[in-house]
Formats: structure tokens, sequence, C-alpha cells
DNA sequence: GTTACTGCAAAGCTTTTGCATCCCT
DNA sequence: AGGGATGCAAAAGCTTTGCAGTAAC
């Protein structure tokens, strides 16, 4: 816990509960999953408070959000540089920690300030390939 | 116009407006900027035939889907394969026309059927650059 | 004691849906 | 003529916001 008091925000138990549930999180969970979760702890536990904590995770870089589900944002309190691959049936999320050194072509990219890149890799999980067919 | 009477759907005024502004449309449109677009020419023209046609069209394989910006959905006639640049300021795309022979390794990827993949490029377009600091 | 966070409720957006009417084929 | 498309309005989700009360520092 003593890192999460060196972060320099407020401790509130509810932000604790958060942080607990997303350290080492490699579900990329939906802020509703984040909320559900926690609310069996704290039954008062409100929506805005998780939005509220998310975005002091963004602004501080402990977390990334995912634009990978046109339904729901995702986040990853994974910030290192990495991938994904999703399950087009089941919406499973897997890191694919790989550096794929990809550039842009520079008759393309002119004066275009190129600050990174994100893969998106799509397909059928084993799981699921195994139930449907 | 011949080859819309051929797509094997009704074509009524809205959707074939709905068609010509897609066609060769490099702007990734929301839903909203073709209604809007749109509704200039038909006033009583309603959400629901926009997300209708939208619908028809991906199903038939003529638009795609993009998932880059979680404010929204956006669209793409284009539907070959290709990749995106995004400005993280003023938030426009454009198109990456290059194969980018990138894979995931064998111990990684697994039984996962990989079907294909997306590259999101991110960067400060030149004219937020001028513009910002 | 301050300041920032919480909870609640309402509002804001995007997207979906039900249904009667209309019109393309 | 028939079946699919349209328009309208309401509903459904996700996310944001305002505000009074409260707790962390």
């Amino acid at each position: 816990m003593q890192k999460y008091r060196d972060m320099g925000i407020k401790l509130t138990p509810q932000r604790l509960a958060i942080l607990e549930y997303l350290e080492g999180n490699e579900d990329h969970p939906s802020a509703d999953d984040i909320y559900t979760e926690i609310k069996k702890k704290f039954p008062m536990m409100s929506f805005a408070t998780v939005y509220n904590t998310l975005e002091t995770l963004k602004k501080r870089g402990d977390l990334v959000e995912l634009t990978i589900d046109p339904e729901r944002r995702h986040y990853d309190p994974d910030t290192r540089h990495h991938h994904h691959l999703i399950c087009r049936k089941c919406k499973k999320i897997l890191d694919i920690h790989r550096d794929f050194s990809i550039e842009i072509p520079e008759d393309q990219k002119g004066t275009f300030e190129v600050l990174g890149n994100h893969i998106e890799f799509y397909g059928i999980c084993p799981s699921c390939k195994m139930k449907g067919e």
C-alpha cells in the first residue's frame, strides 16, 4: 500500500479498492466491470467515483484507455507499449507484448508527427473455435 | 448509378444520397456527419434510416466500421485492407495504404486463429502542430 | 481547516427499437 | 401487391456533470 500512498492523490477506501482491482489485472475491464466488482465491497459506491478515479489515473499516466470495442471503453493498467489480440466472438482481449518496428513511409507521413501506434489483431480464440463451427 | 441498381437492395432516394455521399469519401464520417449532410437534401430524413442503411452496407461488406474514436463510430467506404493515422488533437483520420507484414509469434498465438489486423498510428498532424505548441 | 472526493440524480450523447405508413421493385 | 424501407418517438446504454455532504490530508 505504500506505493499508493506515494501517488500524491487522496487515498479513499473506494480508490484503494479500484487500485487493487486494477493491479496486475489483464482482463481489460470496462467501467461497468470495475463498478460491479467494487460494489460487492462498497455497496454505496457510485459510477461517478469509478469514472472519476479512472480519469485521475489516466491523467497520471497510470492507466490506458482502450478504444477497441465500439460498445464501451476498456481500461488497461499495463501502461507499457503493447498491442492486443481480440476474439471477434467472445470479445476477449489478450495482450501482445512484442515490438513490431513498423513505420509509415516518409512520402505518406509528410510532416505529420507520429508519436506511436497500436495494433489490433483480431480473430477467433481457441475456446470459441471449439464451441463454434 | 447503375452499380447501385445492381446491389440488390431497394434504392430509395435517401439510400442513394447516402451511397453518393460515401462514394470515394475519405473523411471517415460518423453517423451524425452523414445524417447532418444528407438532411440538407432530405429534411425529413431520420437517424433510423442512416443507421439502418449503414447496417445494411456493413452486412454486404461494402462499408467498414472503425473503432478508433471512443466518442463515436466512424465509417469507411474503402473496404480494402488498410490502416489509419489519427491526429490526437483534431481527431482527423488519414488512410495508410501499405502492407506491413506483421505476425504474432507462434508461441503467443497458440491456436488462436488470427484473421487480420489493423494498425492505428497516432500523433499530431501538420496543421495542429503549427497552431499548437 | 481545506481541499478534494463521494454519492446521487439528472442530463447528454450515441445508437437501437417498435410500429404504422409508404414506396421501390 | 408485397416486402422491405422510412420516419417518428421512445428507449436503452454509456459517460458526464452539478451539487451538497464528507472524509483525507
